[in-house]
DNA sequence: TTCTGCCCTTGGCA
DNA sequence: ATGCCAAGGGCAG
């Protein structure tokens, strides 16, 4: 058997790899004995983050994957997924103006937004809806067992998310028996909707933020929060701002103070629709960025 | 038009 | 044990 090589990548800007594999944004990210495992676009990655060699190589990805690809190819799909285009320290600049996420920013310093496919990305959102994080892992797990194809590297064997052809053959009936749930129908929709060409993801990457939300929100089980998610983690709109239960308590406790603290007798809370816009005009074009942050505080510190 | 309450699957937890 | 809750959304009223 040939020997798979590991290549490296040299990082220049803030980045914590393990923090934000394991965010809660990608669900195929297991870590085993000081490396990451997972699957981007077809590749099984075996990555770790080390010290770089310099003060301006501070990091180095070290990584290996499978299947053989162009020299090269590895590294720029990783710098994409990752959102090294970014220019974080900007952002950090724009969304440290609030001290609460400021507060997060130097706690959670190099914590990044991932670059997801948008197909893979709309489909563990919609299975998102009223579960957690370990739930959501699993469903994404057996979806790819059952409709993806085996990758092997080093022993481990993991297997592709399949493309929304191959998803759109299941029927509602198989979905169910993965514990997929009441979500089970809008997976096989979703697919439907993408295998047929009747909502073409990738082209919303260039469609304005309202219209492309609108779009994804024609899809059933796609609300105001799941749209947001997908735009967000895969679709290049940072101005997206995922309102769930962690972070609508966050917004509540610290920028709504008065709302629910008095046992109902203030006013009520904002509802999310006002909130959103409260927070996008907040926090400014990098609202998502804050999102993740604030998100990230308030799930680890609860 | 917008808001409210209830339901939907499953499973972990107290 | 029995209820609550978990990266929500659909629906009726």
């Amino acid at each position: 058997m040939r020997a798979i090589l590991t290549s490296h990548l040299t990082v220049s800007q803030p980045l914590d790899l393990a923090a934000s594999l394991h965010s809660g944004q990608a669900h195929r990210w297991e870590a085993v004995e000081g490396w990451h495992w997972g699957v981007i676009s077809g590749n099984l990655i075996k990555i770790r983050q080390a010290q770089g060699d310099s003060p301006d190589h501070p990091y180095v990805l070290a990584f290996s994957s499978v299947p053989k690809v162009e020299p090269g190819y590895l590294e720029s799909l990783l710098w994409s997924y990752l959102r090294l285009d970014d220019d974080i320290e900007s952002i950090y600049r724009e969304i440290t103006r609030d001290p609460r996420v400021a507060v997060m920013v130097e706690r959670y310093r190099g914590l990044r937004l991932l670059r997801i496919e948008p197909w893979e990305c709309l489909i563990s959102f919609i299975c998102s809806a009223n579960s957690n994080l370990p739930r959501i892992h699993a469903n994404i797990a057996a979806i790819s067992e059952k409709f993806g194809q085996p990758l092997a590297l080093e022993g481990h064997v993991r297997y592709t998310f399949p493309s929304p052809e191959r998803l759109a053959e299941a029927t509602e009936t198989d979905l169910r028996v993965l514990r997929l749930g009441f979500r089970a129908p809008y997976v096989a929709q979703a697919a439907q909707a993408v295998a047929e060409r009747k909502l073409d993801l990738e082209a919303l990457r260039h469609t304005p933020y309202q219209e492309a939300k609108a779009r994804l929100m024609e899809l059933p089980g796609v609300g105001p929060k799941i749209a947001d998610c997908v735009l967000l983690h895969s679709l290049d709109k940072l101005e997206a701002f995922p309102i769930d239960v962690w972070v609508r308590r966050a917004l509540r406790e610290w920028y709504f103070p008065s709302a629910d603290s008095d046992g109902g007798q203030g006013p009520k809370p904002p509802p999310d629709r006002a909130m959103l816009e409260w927070a996008q005009k907040h926090f400014g074009p990098y609202a998502g960025y804050a999102e993740l942050y604030l998100f990230h505080g308030r799930r680890l510190s609860r």
